[in-house]
DNA sequence: AATCTCGCCTGAAGGC
DNA sequence: TGCCTTCAGGCGAGAT
């Protein structure tokens, strides 16, 4: 499932085969995504893709008349291909480059989406509003704590909360809560300052190891090339309820928080 | 204001 | 074999 390092590992993979080319078409044959698949994308074509870059989860296409916007969901996968490359179940779109490629979009579960934004709008509801990148220095320990002050929530939905920081999913959040030692179900607010430095550092580390490992596969994702990520071999808690923690040999547990299947050491994590 | 719940969607896996 | 149920979950919308 793509999270913030998947959503980077496709953007490295993609952009040496996609940047500078100028875009020809784009088929949709599946407008129904999370979202519909607005008309203005089409004014994009015939223009040059001069940057592609990345903002939480979503991917950024930039042209000189606007951006357009992917999101991953929970099962996309993105691949560049030679446009007459047959096709598979679920391939939504193309975007048809003058270089005889295309970059296509395969979305079984369609819970990700492809917006557009156009360079002289306001910007999309969904990306105002988005809190700082966990990878630059607009995220730290001090920020999770002082935001954390009136939140009774447990802290793991709190380091999910885009305001607070994007692009930390589940796989993720519960790794990082393990590295650092704080139990996913203890409230916010009741969280020391020390440990939001650790937690901070560790959801840095966590990110970064898992892009350098090409992300983490477990049933959907591969990078753009096909490759599976290697970063799954590395979960300490994550899918592994019932097996040993790697430190103190006692069972995984499993809870769910907010929706979310969550695991944790219990006595590591106490 | 804060926080919880729902719904979108398909495929894999498990039970019978 | 095949049908049914359950689960996976990002994230906006709506409810509490």
């Amino acid at each position: 499932m793509p999270e913030l390092p998947e959503v980077e590992v496709s953007r490295l993979g993609i952009t040496p085969h996609i940047l500078n080319q100028t875009i020809d078409k784009i088929v949709i044959r599946q407008r129904q995504l999370r979202w519909l698949i607005p008309e203005e994308i089409n004014d994009a074509v015939g223009l040059e893709i001069s940057a592609v870059k990345r903002r939480a989860k979503y991917l950024l296409i930039e042209t000189q008349a606007g951006t357009i916007i992917l999101h991953l969901g929970m099962s996309g996968k993105l691949r560049v291909v030679p446009v007459e490359t047959a096709l598979v179940k679920h391939d939504h779109v193309d975007i048809c480059l003058s270089n005889g490629m295309c970059l296509r979009f395969n979305d079984p579960r369609r819970f990700g989406a492809c917006l557009w934004q156009a360079s002289d709008s306001e910007g999309l509801d969904i990306m105002n509003n988005l809190g700082p990148e966990p990878l630059t220095d607009d995220f730290d320990g001090q920020r999770l704590f002082e935001l954390s002050r009136t939140k009774s929530q447990a802290v793991k939905n709190f380091i999910m909360d885009n305001k607070v920081v994007v692009g930390v999913g589940n796989i993720y959040a519960n790794e990082s809560l393990y590295l650092s030692k704080v139990n996913p179900l203890k409230s916010a607010k009741k969280i020391t300052k020390k440990q939001y430095l650790l937690l901070a550092e560790n959801i840095k580390l966590v990110l970064a190891r898992a892009i350098k490992q090409g992300g983490t596969t477990l049933k959907d994702f591969a990078q753009a090339d096909g490759q599976p990520g290697y970063f799954a071999q590395e979960l300490h808690v994550y899918a592994r309820k019932g097996e040993e923690c790697k430190v103190c040999s006692t069972e995984i547990e499993s809870v769910v928080i907010g929706q979310r299947n969550s695991f944790y050491c219990p006595k590591c994590q106490a």
